[in-house]
DNA sequence: CATCGATGTTGAG
DNA sequence: TCAACCTCGATGG
């Protein structure tokens, strides 16, 4: 579910309200216990995000290490962070935040769910997956912690807040030495390394390539954190052909992406909503974010009418994902 | 209520 | 190249 933009919104909930608490961790699911043991009641140190990864470190040098894959959640409950507060780019927390609800009232079983659809703009209310809060609601309601619900894999639990991880790819106790091989195995991440050297990484990687920058952007080796939304999004931004050889672009051309990348996730961690149409006019905005499937330029439009020339939105399978772009602008 | 598909990655063949 | 992983919202009957 979750591209780069969540991952570090989900890091910034773990550094607000756990990182510096002890922190009891199970696997009420059964799945992990043995990973859960590794780490129950140590104080957590630090909440990193890169790319689509997210790495918690524990005071007794171990690292949990989590990837959401395409099914993966963490629900937070109890004390958390309900607005639209931006990450600084070295996943330092921003200063101003207003608690979320706390050991939820009667009527509000509201668990946080991280993903980037959670949130509404700055200060809107937060939108709760239904069918949890009903369970909620009809099971013990006025408890903290809430009792787990569904196969959870990992609970992570302060004296005030709480977090339950479901359903994701990878989830495992690493040290040090492997967090750093995982770490760099992957491409940069425009807030971990805000610098010029992370864009002339990317760059020159892409420029040595014969592979199609359609592929190259969703290669977390060449820039961690784009996903098939982003790809599309980028791409259709840049008005290029998703077929063009790396190698082929100009250098120009392949800073701008970077450049836009790191601006579309920026504004990603900041709203939470992957906002990809900031150059449209205000009403066709409104009607186009007025429709969750319509939020995009491209994504998830096959053979509707591009957005600038009117031509059909093309689909085509690529890399086993599916790639959406203008035929026209994009020539 | 059943089925499908998804913002992802891994590993088998 | 494709199934598996394991979850849930959207869709269709």
């Amino acid at each position: 579910m979750p591209e780069g933009h969540s991952v570090h919104r989900i890091a910034r909930q773990f550094a607000l309200h756990f990182v510096g608490h002890p922190v009891a961790a199970s696997s009420p699911q059964g799945r992990f216990a043995a990973g859960a043991a590794q780490i129950d009641g140590q104080v957590m140190t630090q909440a990193i995000a890169v790319g689509k990864q997210m790495f918690l470190e524990f005071d007794n040098g171990l690292w949990l290490r989590v990837h959401l894959g395409i099914y993966g959640a963490w629900d937070f409950s109890g004390d958390i962070t309900a607005d639209a507060t931006i990450a600084s780019s070295n996943g330092r927390m921003g200063q101003t935040n207003q608690k979320g609800t706390v050991v939820p009232p009667a009527g509000s079983g509201r668990a946080a769910h991280e993903f980037e659809d959670s949130l509404s703009s700055i200060g809107a209310p937060r939108r709760t997956r239904l069918r949890m809060a009903e369970q909620e609601v009809e099971g013990t309601l006025e408890s903290f912690p809430p009792p787990p619900i569904g196969a959870v894999r990992v609970r992570l639990l302060t004296d005030a807040t709480c977090a339950d991880l479901r359903g994701p790819t990878a989830c495992d106790i690493l040290h040090p030495e492997e967090v750093q091989a995982v770490i760099d195995k992957l491409g940069p991440d425009p807030l971990l390394d805000p610098g010029k050297a992370a864009e002339d990484r990317f760059t020159a990687t892409v420029l040595k390539k014969p592979t199609p920058i359609c592929l190259l952007l969703m290669d977390q080796s060449v820039v961690a954190g784009i996903g098939n939304v982003y790809r599309a999004e980028l791409l259709f931004r840049a008005r290029l052909n998703p077929h063009t050889p790396g190698r082929d672009l100009p250098e120009a051309t392949v800073r701008a992406l970077w450049k836009d990348w790191a601006k579309l996730l920026t504004i990603g961690v900041e709203t939470g909503q992957m906002m990809t149409m900031d150059g449209l006019s205000k009403e066709a905005y409104d009607g186009a974010m007025a429709s969750r499937a319509d939020r995009h330029w491209v994504y998830h439009r096959t053979g509707e009418p591009c957005r600038v020339c009117g031509t059909p939105i093309v689909m085509e399978e690529i890399g086993g994902r599916k790639l959406y772009y203008c035929p026209k602008d994009q020539a």
